[in-house]
DNA sequence: TTGACGAAGTTAACACTGTTAAGTATCGTC
DNA sequence: GACGATACTTAACAGTGTTAACTTCGTCAA
């Protein structure tokens, strides 16, 4: 049959299933409105993607590619490692409030849609954490210790934070990126102060 | 009718509700499973429930109350608010680890079910912590400042420790106390040292 | 040119979900 | 004894993810 989809069918349908994601919510997507979205019956997108999971798992995929760029970036641009490690909170906050979708459904539920950090993809970029405080011991910028629990207190910090603020309704919600931002900047700067 | 479910309805049902959501995890359960278990019809509980949501709220208020309770309990047992606010932390992660799936439900994705913090019984919670920073700034254990702002980053530095651990998936998921305790002892005390 | 093959769609269906509407039985009360 | 509230029932609606069976088409080899 003629794909009614145009040449790329997957990249389509990720197109879309962004798009009504985006629009309507996480808990809102279903995959007879992504298929609606693109005028295809629902059943033909399990042509292109195993499941509902795997779409979403792709959705998110590219955000956290280029998350992870972000991160490299900002730690080769930095004169020092423990500078490294400041920066990075910035990003991280950053782009957990450009993209609150992702990171839910990555980072605060992802065992919901059985996804979890990617294995490919999120150990990976955690050891590159742990590794990064390596390096700052290894430069004296750090007291020598346990890196992998460091790199935990870290990113626990930096979640605790990113994950109140998308995820709470109410008065405590906040997705300014100014009062977040600064909150995640006090406590990296603490734990970091812990590390001295 | 002779009422089916014995005398007090509300409480089998929750008591029920609780067992599956215990067993069958929290996005297993739903209402004609609850039924089934209390040899009733999946209607029969809007009679006693608005809705699931209710009843899930219904299912982790208790949980919740007891843990404000246990909140109170120990800050009235300290022997300065700066030890009230150490203990918390403790208490705090020992809740969350005796009942991930209620610290699941109410703090990590609240607006899945569109609960919240429950409004007559969190912000209270939040509320009380603002407080107990405010002491400890009035008994000069803590650096004059922004109270609220303090509170909140403790409470981001524990709940980042504590999701992390309830709702990651493999390796970085750990429910096993001890670490856990550790990591959030370690952070609550780096923040109190930048209040200092 | 024909025919097989495979890819990309289709509809129908299954087993669920939360929830509402309408009906029935039983109780306490006037 | 009639009345009304209470506690339940079944039937149904609109939706979900997913599978199975079927059609339709383009491609490529004999």
């Amino acid at each position: 049959m003629t794909p009614f989809i145009d040449g790329d069918a997957r990249g389509s349908i990720l197109e879309a299933a962004s798009a009504v994601f985006a629009e309507k919510g996480i808990d809102g997507v279903s995959m007879r409105h992504i298929a609606r979205e693109i005028g295809v019956s629902a059943t033909a997108l399990y042509r292109h993607y195993d499941s509902k999971n795997a779409l979403l798992a792709a959705a998110c995929k590219e955000g956290f590619a280029q998350f992870g760029a972000q991160i490299e970036e900002t730690t080769r641009a930095a004169a020092t490692p423990l500078d490294a490690l400041r920066d990075i909170g910035g990003v991280y906050v950053d782009f957990a409030l450009d993209h609150p979708m992702h990171y839910d459904v990555m980072m605060i539920r992802p065992h919901q849609w059985a996804l979890g950090p990617n294995p490919e993809q999120d150990p990976e970029s955690f050891a590159s954490l742990v590794t990064l405080v390596e390096a700052c011991q290894a430069a004296g910028h750090l007291r020598p210790g346990d890196a992998r629990e460091a790199a935990h207190q870290l990113w626990a910090a930096l979640h605790g934070v990113v994950s109140l603020a998308i995820a709470m309704p109410g008065e405590i919600r906040g997705l300014e990126p100014e009062p977040v931002r600064a909150r995640a900047s006090a406590l990296v700067e603490a734990v970091i102060a812990s590390l001295l």
